[in-house]
DNA sequence: ATCTAACCGAGACGGTACGTCGTGTCTTAGC
DNA sequence: GCTAAGACACGACGTACCGTCTCGGTTAGAT
């Protein structure tokens, strides 16, 4: 009853962190095109089975890795008035994500395997546009937001440019591209 | 004065063409990623090498192939005013778009492939900007946009959802999302 | 004390066989010249790189299988006298050798392959030398062969003439030149 | 009636030498073995075409290159003995043949090709061999050589070491090793 | 103190596709 | 009819990874 404890020999922690560590420094050298099992088990000093025992395709191994890396705390912000939320959640975002091309490569890899596809939006996609959904819950409480608008459109809109400009690379995505996409969200609501 | 006469024989313009259908072919029975040179090659009965000397990469096969097949020509409309002439092309745009998987792979592509991702962007993606921005620039000049308006941002906003709806596949994008989007940009243009 | 404990997958002894019989059915089929490891891949149900793996180059293969084929034992003669010795010797390997157009194969390989030729002279070429060259020698402390004479030489006129016949195909490689031969060497000697 | 005089335009010696020259070019620069069709085309500035219409394999280009070169002549010593005409004969040849590797290069191609095959020994093996037998039955007529004594035994002999050690590379082929084989035919023809 | 089960590294295995090379044939225009 | 140029179908090359497998060896709880 105290749960499944498993016979045998434990997995190693040390291994597993090995190969994420390596993940992350193969992405690094060579970006996501580059990336093999092979690479990260040499790299890691591993053998290839324990990475397929324990994640079923390298994108998989990506996911894990970055959001082990640090900003998996999607914060918030509640700042009393949509406008300024709006601002602050997109300048957060786009400060973080403008420097990250694994990003794009995890898409390339969702794209191409719905498997992984899944993950990708479960443990990530999903998890973004619920957080900017809770801003934009709590707008429509404050009445900012005019009835019936469709808040999932919004959220498509603003996932979307932020997206589209991730992928396509033609304009920037910095903190005044945030206030510029908000001020437009902002408008969209009335 | 007939031009630049070329040596040697002359490529043979019916390969040429059974390599396009056959890479259509095959991205139809298979997909996107389960695409390869040696299919291709094998299915139009033709020698590796000859793909290989007219295109770059298979990717570019798959986008000539494309450009081909038919939706070459862009429609504009132009019924004189904005919210009409937005909906008429989101929804032509989502009616063709929406059931083209490829699309999809080509992509994934161009996020792997830099070379690849510049060919993808002049001969496709931004000339469909470009036809939604002579709409767009129509409107202004008829004084339905707001003076200030960023209309970069604006063409983001449209095919930023249209295509993180069509990665994502988490909404539909059917005539009735091409309606609901066009009043959303109209709003913010106000 | 057991010797080199390898790690990792042993090699497959049923895929190194596979490969050597692979190997000599195709060269019974096509001859020497229409060898490819393709083929031989092919036929033995394997990986290519399992070929390449342990054998640098195709020539190596096909040593190696016909070393391991049979006539690996080299029977040096000892009935007292040089002709009798010499005429058993070149009687059996003429014998041997008469029909097996694969020994020009090989040669042929040897010719234009500097690594391969260094590989087929110490394991084929010089161990058929050296049992040649005993005979030589017990006759020499027998007294049958006059002092001062080149034994090198003598060798080299006995292989010389075997391969010369075997390369040109000009005249049979019978057990009657194996006598004509022997009495010429023995008559050299004196 | 005048004979076959051939219609348009007439075959370009100028070609032809380039061809030829190309061939022992390449040859020289990277062996027989690195030698191909494309290459000497290339580098004679001509199609490929034109080679394949004059020679049926790149083996016979090669020899009629080799027998322009200049030695085509073989002198055949008559200085009134055998062991003067022989040790002149083999002199004169080893001289010539030991710094030639790309003899070697024609026979490898010879065993792999028997088309080819039946050309070099036509136009150049044979031709030798012919050429001391002319040395062997002048020899015979002056009583030189024991009655019954196998002349073309005799000149497998000679060209077997040749070819062997020019093919094993194991022993010298100096003006030396000429001296010592010579003595070994005389020897054995008593 | 064993036994058993699952882990680990190493690395060989059968495959598949890669992109290149050389072959011998063909199809142009030009001489 | 010959030439240079060069595209063509073909097929082998040697390499890279894939995902699976089979070793010897390790590390735990269960017996």
């Amino acid at each position: 009853m105290t749960g499944e404890r498993r016979l045998g020999r434990p997995r190693s922690e040390a291994t597993r962190t090995a190969i994420l560590t390596a993940a992350l420094e193969e992405l690094d050298e060579g970006g996501y095109a580059a990336l093999t099992i092979d690479g990260i088990a040499r790299r890691a000093g591993c053998g290839k089975q324990t990475i397929y025992r324990w994640w079923p395709s390298k994108a998989d191994v990506v996911l894990e890795a970055l959001l082990e890396r640090a900003e998996t705390t999607i914060e918030i912000p509640d700042e009393g008035s949509l406008p300024a939320d709006l601002a602050a959640f997109l300048q957060a975002t786009f400060r973080q994500w403008g420097q990250r091309p694994t990003l794009v490569g995890l898409m390339a890899q969702a794209l191409l395997d719905p498997v992984f596809a899944t993950a990708f939006k479960e443990k990530f996609l999903f998890r973004r546009r619920a957080a900017l959904r809770v801003v934009m819950t709590r707008a429509a409480e404050r009445g900012e937001i005019a009835p019936g608008t469709d808040v999932e459109l919004l959220l498509d809109v603003v996932y979307g440019v932020l997206w589209y400009r991730l992928l396509l690379d033609h304009a920037p995505l910095d903190e005044r591209a945030g206030e510029q996409l908000a001020a437009l969200v902002v408008r969209a609501t009335r």
